[in-house]
DNA sequence: TATGAATGAGGTTTCATTCAT
DNA sequence: TATGAATGAAACCTCATTCAT
């Protein structure tokens, strides 16, 4: 069964045709439970062609991978300028961010479920683009506790007035991090929940991040003594 | 080669080594990549006595997946009393998340990203073991979202006063996932960096959620228009 | 078809089996050609066994090599004893040798002919085999040359007598690999020649080298010049 | 990669560069290992070209030991002139061979190991020439019987004087497939052993070869019963 | 209870070969 | 003349699973 077996097509398009009947199946069954035949069937060529393309599985994955991450960073990127506010900046990031993921969802889920399950090549490579978008959202994390901290900073000096440090690095990591995570978490919870649009989501986020890293900002971090 | 392969002992005693065995394999390699045959050599019996006890690979694999899942169920149940405050809860609840993920890597693994890869009959188990957290932190948010909105009813009552309305359902179910996203997500990165504790990493997330539901929950929600 | 299938033997009688099939379609069709499934169907066997037992195609073939390559050893060194006189071992190793290829045909082929056809793993071994041969062959025949050296210097001590220096020993080893050659292509012409003997190609062989060598040895060189 | 690629040569010239490719590679890895797209790229044509001018593998395969065959025989039958003495023309015959199989060892390595292993039209095709030049052997031996033979027939006629029959020509046959084997041994042993000349591999054969055989020719046969 | 012996089915990969231009 | 595009067939190898003891 499969597509329809057209013909004679130039490489550059029989080669994206294999690399979405490679994300798909990937993306459906993960590395080892999608089959080359299965693969070739989808994309409507034979095995051998596509071998003779993209050389092996593992490179195959390897590239739906790299067109995967690429993807999904360009689309975060054009929406992010880095001369808007970063408040601006992480919001206008988490959408593009779920609003990709929605319109990729096994792109999506070859980054985020099936890169990591295999061995070192694949696992490092995702590892590389998430931890730029961990020190992408840390950066910003820092800049704007800078740009709180800034009005304080312009304020009367009274003695009330306390000092706010910059926020140690190692700290916007870990926030980073779970920012990130529960970002990814509820990519895949958005996709998989009808009725929830990207909008929502990054805007959940943000409620739940924002504020609560404002706070902390401020000092008001919360401790365990509180509790 | 292989454990050393003692004889007699009571099914009970096998049927543990067999699941520790695949539980190690199946964190390492993922369901199709580990075979039985290592299963077996690594639990130190023979491959007829495996499918003896367990039935099947699918069968085995399920067994692990329920097996991790109480366990990790066990050890945040029994930290979390139903009449601490919510927050207490939600720390003490982190705090034996963070902790058991820690001291069971491999389990961890396995129904974090091992058993989402496979096919229905997996995803769906630990999906609905996932659910249950989620409902459990809702509901955790919900009662303190009350806890907070308590005192206040009970204020002044003055002109400045807003009442504020019980958190939507719907909105504290996508916060709960957004928090144990992150929680996973710190689990996996608390365990692949040395030197983060459980205490540290339950911390940062209560650092980081806790402040802005509080935030959130008191009606100084986000909103776009803001940024 | 193949063989029947029999059940139930134990690993060493099976092992037999298989290197059997193997050595003979090993002989026949190359080391490439041979296929592993043909190689199971006339050992009776399975596919997975073969690889169960002899792991792969490379091992099975280093199997055979090894096992025809000892029997052929074992077979000639049998014959010879090291008292006997150089001349009366050189013609019982042939004898044997002989004897040995014509009734291990296939087996003969492998080491000489297949084994040499592929990589480096299996032209060592043979060459490692054939090098002792060689070495062998080089000591019987600076033996006979002191052998015969021997009365000639126990004779008259005469003015005409001419001393024999012994023949080098880089000269013999050119003169046992011819002989080697000789003797592995006439056993490839015996085996392929009905109605010659192992006996008759040993006696030729004799005949063509041993009177040669003992001209040589006595300082009647052939040279060029003659010609 | 792979040779230049320069354009519209004549048919002759891209058939040599084809055959040229093909000869080196069936010499290095074998009749079976050596690709189709191997031997193209290197002899820098495209596959259906080869296929054009050569039809399939196995005509290829052919044309290589056809070529090499010839050219071979060629190198031989130019330097041996019948009128020459059988000595003097064996020797010559010798010195062609060994020259030859020096200056070409990838064609020599093609007749002498790769051809055997292949299946029956090559076996035959090599075993043709190969019976022609041991035809060829035997009937310089039978010469030179003959050449020896005649003197002594031709001499004092003495009580001593024993008739030399002429050598069978069966018996004929069997030394010249040993000398044949011995001299492509010898080859092989030659072109990898640096420092052996063609020239020295010659005069080891005549050595060994020919004084024996005089020996043989002059009723001086070796038995078995003296050893 | 426990295991050595055995296999059907299916995986990835490669190859000789042809079509359409 | 010459080639980029494409494939049927078959190779090696592995796996989950069972049988007979």
């Amino acid at each position: 069964m499969g597509a329809v077996r057209t013909k004679r097509k130039p490489r550059a398009v029989r080669e994206q045709q294999m690399l979405d009947a490679a994300v798909q199946l990937f993306g459906q069954r993960g590395y080892m439970a999608a089959s080359m035949d299965e693969i070739a069937e989808r994309a409507g060529v034979s095995k051998p062609l596509v071998y003779l393309y993209l050389n092996s599985k593992e490179d195959l994955f390897g590239a739906c991978i790299r067109r995967e991450a690429t993807a999904l960073t360009e689309a975060v990127r054009s929406k992010v300028r880095p001369d808007m506010p970063a408040e601006r900046q992480l919001w206008e990031g988490l959408r593009a961010f779920f609003t990709h993921t929605a319109q990729h969802p096994e792109g999506w889920t070859v980054l985020h479920r099936q890169a990591h399950t295999q061995g070192e090549p694949f696992a490092a490579e995702v590892a590389a683009v998430r931890a730029e978008f961990i020190a992408f959202v840390a950066q910003l994390i820092l800049a704007a506790a800078r740009d709180r901290a800034a009005p304080c900073a312009r304020g009367d000096g009274g003695p009330g007035e306390r000092h706010v440090p910059a926020l140690p690095e190692h700290e916007a990591t870990g926030l980073a991090e779970a920012l990130v995570g529960a970002a990814e978490s509820l990519a895949a919870w958005a996709n998989a929940t009808p009725g929830v649009t990207a909008h929502q989501a990054a805007a959940t986020l943000m409620n739940f991040a924002w504020a609560g890293l404002g706070n902390l900002m401020e000092g008001r971090a919360w401790s365990p003594s509180a509790a």
